[in-house]
RNA sequence: GGCCCGUUGGUGAAACGGUUAACACAGUGCCCUCUCAAGGCAUCAUUCACGGGUUCAAAUCCCGUACGGGUCACCA
């Protein structure tokens, strides 16, 4: 038996879906568990959702998620083309041949009879086309008289269609209740289920992986597998990803997509991470993994049956392990462009990194955090008095012109000194750890919360501006007192 | 409406006839602590949509019901 051969074949619409990359990752993991072909098409006839530019936004996404294809549009591959409008012409030979094979015949009905007679008969519509008993003759006149026509599917009422699927299991209908769908469209073109059904036979595609929307028409594609004598590929059908109990994720409720997320300040790996466990659960109980781990733990046979909901909370949490996890310089590169954003000052950025790296859940979070550098905001004396840190005005004004003392004495000023500054002083008055440097956070940052504490936001706004801002509280403070 | 699929806590989920129904997120409480995080500990489903049945034994098997989703285009 050969490799595994899976395909991804999104519409370039210019966004991804986190539901649509996540069965990318799938069909990737698919091929990848099996040392297999991971292919890339792109299915672009859809002329009316053209969007500019929207194939890179694939190509991008694809390696930013690190779900490299053996075969693309991009990287070549010997059953190309692998853009579905350069591949047109080829279907209609296909449709052709299959009509000899008795899997479709020529229907001339009318279009707009059709839809008329559609309405009428509304949900319980199924269409007995009477093309289906023209003879021979009959069908060679009305194609030599230039009538246009189109290619439905050729389906036996008597028979029963089934299936075995790698998640849902056997699947059996009975053809009774499948409607024989048009194939090749008037224009000459072929709808999609057939293309599809072309496309993969060609390629070779020997999994196809999908979401479950496609569950009820695999015995319309297999009963055409089946009229040309080729081999059935082994189906494995998705769970979808929702948004709530009732709704898919999709980006026409305006829901995250890939792009937004990342903008938001989320990893891709961590992204990837995350959406693995929506319909798949690995064996043990690790949930933190790389690509490359997730190939190796990945199996068809826990893939869940019932849709889950996309939870933002715990993506984020997740983002915040990914974080947290990196190697410091690593997070400093990446965390720089939104420091700098948010601080324009002279500060060491390493510094400020490092107070982040074990507080940030997303990149998006960093500038409101550090805020504060730059500029003291305006902040009411009100802060000082916290009761869970022991403190009032009184304390707060001994403490930091203590305080102020202190550093204006220190030669060295690093961490160490500030460190044990502070600590020194809170022994030398008898005061607890927190009633001095509670205070002095405060006056330094103005806020309520920060991310690091007294020690290291003094360190790193350096000595002069850290003594300017506690003058300042010291004043604001003592006019308050009178 | 016909057909197909699904239903374990707020969320993701484990369990594949016998467990006190794992684990993780979120929540709650405590600890640690110079705030916030992070970290540590604890707590959070007498019950697996509901009703029958099979069995010594059912969340797990069978049948119904309810609810939800999907699908029935010369769209992809």
């Amino acid at each position: 038996m050969s490799e595994a051969r899976t395909r991804f074949a999104p519409s370039p619409t210019g966004y991804m879906h986190i539901g649509n990359l996540r069965t990318a990752l799938y069909e990737y993991l698919v091929a990848k568990k099996d040392n297999g072909t991971f292919i890339l098409r792109i299915e672009d006839t859809d002329q009316g959702r053209f969007v500019e530019g929207a194939v890179d936004v694939i190509y991008n996404t694809m390696r930013d998620c690190g779900l490299k294809h053996d075969e693309g549009p991009d990287v070549g591959g010997e059953y190309g083309p692998y853009v579905q409008s350069e591949r047109m012409g080829m279907y209609k030979q296909y449709a052709e041949q299959l009509v000899e094979l008795g899997g479709a015949h020529y229907c001339f009905c009318d279009e707009a009879r059709l839809e008329a007679e559609r309405e009428e008969k509304g949900d319980s519509f199924k269409y007995d086309d009477p093309c289906k008993y023209l003879t021979k003759e009959e069908i060679q006149a009305k194609l030599d008289a230039g009538e246009p026509y189109v290619i439905r599917q050729n389906i036996d009422p008597t028979e029963t269609a089934c299936f075995d699927d790698e998640v849902y299991g056997h699947i059996e209908v009975s053809c009774a209740d499948l409607d024989e769908q048009i194939l090749l469209k008037s224009d000459g073109f072929p709808t999609y289920n057939f293309a599809n059904v072309i496309d993969d036979h060609l390629m070779k595609i020997s999994h196809v992986v999908r979401g479950n929307e496609y569950l009820s028409s695999t015995p319309k594609y297999n009963l055409i597998y089946d009229a040309f004598g080729w081999q059935k590929p082994t189906y494995i059908h998705l769970p979808p990803v929702m948004k709530d109990e009732f709704h898919k994720l999709s980006k026409r409720n305006g829901d995250a997509s890939f792009q937004d997320l990342v903008a938001k300040g989320y990893l891709p790996a961590a992204i990837m991470n995350y959406i693995a466990l929506l319909g798949w659960s690995p064996a043990d109980n690790e949930e933190i993994f790389t690509l490359e781990e997730l190939t190796k733990k990945f199996d068809v046979a826990r893939i869940s049956k019932s849709p889950s909901i996309f939870d933002i909370e715990k993506l984020t949490w997740m983002n915040g392990v990914y974080i947290r996890n990196m190697e410091p310089e690593k997070w400093h590169e990446m965390a720089l462009p939104y420091i700098n954003n948010a601080v324009k000052g002279n500060f060491d950025t390493h510094l400020i990194a490092n107070i982040l790296q074990q507080r940030m859940n997303t990149l998006g979070e960093i500038e409101e955090a550090i805020d504060f550098f730059d500029e003291l905001p305006e902040y009411s004396t009100d802060l000082f008095v916290n009761k869970k840190m022991k403190t009032t005005d009184e304390v707060a004004l001994t403490s930091l012109k203590a305080s102020k003392e202190m550093l204006e004495g220190l030669t060295e000023y690093n961490f160490d000194t500030l460190h044990e500054g502070y600590l020194g002083l809170a022994g030398k008055l008898e005061m607890k750890n927190g009633q001095i440097m509670y205070p002095v956070r405060i006056a330094i940052t103005g806020k309520e919360r920060t991310p690091g504490g007294a020690v290291e936001i003094s360190n790193i706004l350096g000595k002069e501006e850290t003594i300017r801002r506690i003058e300042l509280a010291i004043k604001k403070l003592e006019e308050k007192l009178g």
